[in-house]
DNA sequence: CTTATTTTTTACCAAATGTTAAAAAAATTC
DNA sequence: GAATTTTTTTAACATTTGGTAAAAAATAAG
């Protein structure tokens, strides 16, 4: 049960049976259809997903466009953060890509174990450092390369991300229009 | 006594005396001059600081071209986090923009802080998670805004660096040439 | 204070990306 | 499966930013 969810924590603590059986209780499954929202505007986002299957975005309403901040990879946390460190009303907005099967957990219960178990606490701490390096070399990318060359990286870390969402999000995570997705996909298509 | 420290930590927990006593031990004064390095290419970051007075700046060499991913504000955390956080040599530098007093904390001592005492284990989480968010904010700001946006907003948010940091390191920051910047620069001055 | 070095600015042209509009392709709905 | 809607592509032109080179300004060194 949670098997990826186990693999993925695995990584960061080693847990005992004990602290394994804790977190079981505050885990519920909610399934997601395509398009269906996890968090919407102006809600507070009470709880963090993990993603066993599927793939969420991150975005919000900029001036009626929608501006895809993040996609999921397949099997890792969630959430609107900015919300839900605060725990006030949401301006990211949380949609499922695909059909979703996500272990989602509340942030009230999340602390309570947090507080209760040092290690969850300590697990905390170390997944949101990785996924804290993983943006600043995203920062890096934004700084040094060329839109062109953030796409064919991306193509690299996350093939299977382009077999499930639109290119359009994927122009919006890269930071241009679709238009210009277009025009770059050609060129590298045919060489360079 | 580390009356900056105090204050910043706070924003995230209540510490009793005890915890508090807790870290002076294993807190150092460094003090850096101008052009300084606190961490260097290639060495592993065993520390973090607080920048109790000055700048530091988090920049990496990039095909010979120094590409500055950070610019420290006052009274905050600073370290090279992919190699503090694996303890592995780094590729990032940490250099001081003016004269610096910081205070030093080494990774082994914190780990042992954050294990005995969960209330910091708590800050140290609370604190990277509020560092999260910003850097999400500027994936924002490079995905939706022009240069010359972000130059204006960064002149809001944080007025006192362009008094202490060069503008070469600036525009790295934000993404673009010295020689854009100052263009930019000049069409920002003349009305737009 | 003078000289050398570094940083910032300016200019010109090239390359990358945006904007607007429309066509083509794909996906969805009835 | 035909019609509708959405997504992707294409095109022409505008704007932003980069690259190269050199001048001007500021800073550091002797």
């Amino acid at each position: 049960m949670y098997e990826e969810l186990k693999q993925f924590v695995s990584q960061f603590a080693n847990l005992s049976q004990d602290e394994w059986e804790a977190v079981k209780p505050f885990i519920e499954i909610r399934n997601l259809k395509k398009n269906e929202y996890f968090v919407r505007e102006g809600e507070i986002a009470r709880y963090i997903s993990f993603t066993q299957k599927g793939y969420l975005r991150v975005l919000y309403n900029h001036d009626g466009n929608e501006i895809t901040r993040d996609i999921s990879p397949l099997h890792t946390f969630v959430t609107a953060l900015p919300s839900y460190v605060s725990q006030t009303p949401s301006f990211e907005i949380i949609q499922a890509i695909t059909d979703c099967e996500l272990l989602v957990i509340y942030h009230d219960n999340l602390e309570f174990l947090y507080d209760r178990y040092s290690n969850w606490q300590r697990v905390g701490r170390r997944v949101i450092e990785e996924m804290f390096v993983q943006t600043q070399s995203r920062i890096y990318a934004f700084i040094t390369q060329p839109a062109e060359v953030r796409y064919k990286e991306m193509m690299k870390q996350f093939p299977d991300i382009f077999q499930h969402v639109p290119l359009q999000y994927i122009a919006s995570y890269l930071g241009i229009t679709s238009q210009s997705l277009s025009r770059l996909r050609r060129s590298v298509q045919f060489g360079e």
